[in-house]
DNA sequence: GATGAATGAGCTTTCATTCAT
DNA sequence: GATGAATGAAAGCTCATTCAT
């Protein structure tokens, strides 16, 4: 290789990289910058400067997109949770039988934590380390989360698959705490994807039996 | 009441309040005030200052006690895990039966959010937001509290009423999620004894269904 | 003098000011205020605070410029000496003979403590209270000095008005040691001109003789 | 070796420590801890604790024989100085001729130096790091130290042996500056034994003849 | 919209000193 | 005299946020 064709696929490479940089909004730009800082150095030892370096934007100019650095988790949270709802929800609408729908949700809950790790460190750790958002975050998305459980429960129990007297907005939690649990423990041991398949397994076996009719 | 009377209340009052100050080691004092102060303010709002007037000492005396202000709140956890797990062996020694054994825990578990909402608040949420707590710290104490459970689970699974194919190192794992999430539900949104004795029900309902032979 | 004058001097004065202190960058304000502050109260009383108030810029900014307050002292240090250097050089020029050259810079030293009497204080007193100073810091600079000295003692050998067993390394510490207590004794007991020229002429007197041929 | 006189030896051991500790009054075993610990560490380095348990004694025992912790640091000064002049008055005892009484006090002030290291540190470092030494402190051994040069000089002078105009007081503080700034790079770059021999050597040379009649 | 220099509030922790025993 | 547990004042530095350009 010579020296001309050398200079001239960096050139490529850098022009590459810039177009790359450009189609992204600054917006998510930033997200994902704060996803990656977040993850390696925790919520707290994170800076809102590093941040702005990574997403190479000025450090004032995260305040143009975002009201200030908790703000960032949060809307990084509801923005991952937009997504990863509407998935599910594609997920889930391939079957009718709200037990197999229920099965495929536990499956993709964890498979989630195991194919998004950084995000998976930010939602499990990082996020519940804001005061603002355990306290003054009014959690609609999430809400929306524990709803899709509570929806496909009813829908069990209408279908006569799942008891009558199963509380769908007390197990909804219960579920989701058994995934959020298994999935923090995965995520603080780094134990991955074998870890994760056997208790989406054990999980559904356990949870689809105590709720049955 | 007149105003003699009203003077010499105070006076027994006043007496009463210092035989009770000496008769806890500073040491309890210092963490009985951090969970009040922690409670009101959370971890990340409570000043040193304010955790050392509360327990009637020195800033600095706290220092005498505890490494740093992560330390109190892991002390603390240590602390009330211990008698925590003291509590639930005496309760669960009361029964022979396994499945009854998880009932009497689920049960207590979450009378005990109930019976000391200044710790479960300490506990559901300050305690999540220290970062030491959640990076460094050994869980010992925690892996106990989760091996109750599992021992449990073993004993029925050798008495037979417990399915084989369970997994006891996950399942605990997934029951303690389900009541802490419930728990975390309680102190946030102040639903207490009804909301928690009803999800002592649909949990024991569930999980012993979902684990029975 | 009128009121009016009174107030018409005054907003010139603020104007003159304002003027004199835009046409500094930062970091030389703060250096000014650094010598002044710790002047007045020596370095471990003077608070960061002070000096910025003096400088006219926020805490803050302080450390935009410098390390930490150890590093102001060691900066303020450099920066005295590149300069006496720079026109110690320039004295010593006037002369071609080594002795003459001494005894210029003999006089010029002692001159400039008399001439700059808050740095002074800073140099011979707060310096030397730096524990990183006296530790940590490696004295290009001073060697630089020191080498001024020793450079003129080698000129003077090599011209053979100096004796050739003269030891310019050790000179050169002993020379700027006598010079340094002079300086410091005049800084502490507030002796001035007359003391320092006194003092000047017996320690020409005495080292050029010490070490003529 | 058998067991038996290993434990006697070790309880003769003990016993003989015990004595020693003892004989020495508790005042001294501070100073004499204060100067380990302060050349180890620094003054500002140094803790009244650390010094209080090298000495075997309890924190408030110390305040009982010191004022505080400059005081250590003065008395120490203080109590060196009063037997370094007497050390010295004995030294120059032995001559009659003052040049060659100054030739033994700066050999022997050098050679003191090379044995007190622990104590040279003390001296010549951290001492100029105590505000209240360098600004408070009525230097009365000091100046007997000064004095003791101005001395010999006048003696010198009473000789003929010395210049008339040569101003003791000027002079003694040279040396004395001379012979500190040499003892101090000794100190701080570990340069022992034939530095300072040489280095006396020099100043004798450089001295003796620069004030010489 | 974008920048980044400047701001300044905010707080844990240390450790010399005291004093009841 | 001796102890050592308790005191509490004291300040350097960081970093989220602002705003003039």
């Amino acid at each position: 290789m010579n020296v001309h064709s050398e200079a001239e696929e960096w050139v490529v490479a850098r022009a590459a990289a810039k177009i790359h940089r450009d189609a992204k909004t600054k917006y998510d730009r930033i997200l994902e910058s704060a996803i990656k800082v977040f993850a390696r150095k925790g919520f707290h030892n994170s800076r809102i400067s590093e941040i702005a370096a990574e997403a190479e934007v000025a450090d004032g100019t995260i305040y143009l997109y975002f009201k200030n650095k908790d703000d960032i988790l949060i809307r990084l949270f509801e923005n991952s949770l937009e997504q990863i709802i509407a998935d599910l929800r594609a997920e889930i609408g391939k079957e009718n039988d709200a037990l197999r729908k229920l099965r495929r949700f536990i499956k993709m809950h964890l498979d989630l934590v195991n194919k998004n790790p950084n995000l998976a460190v930010v939602l499990q750790v990082e996020l519940r380390q804001s005061n603002k958002f355990m306290k003054e975050y009014e959690p609609t998305r999430f809400i929306d989360y524990l709803n899709l459980i509570a929806e496909i429960i009813r829908e069990g129990q209408a279908q006569g698959a799942i008891r009558a007297d199963v509380a769908p907005g007390i197990v909804k939690r219960a579920l989701f705490g058994a995934l959020d649990e298994i999935a923090l423990h995965s995520v603080l041991t780094r134990k991955g994807k074998d870890y994760l398949r056997t208790s989406a397994d054990q999980i559904c076996e356990m949870f689809l039996r105590g709720i049955a009719a």
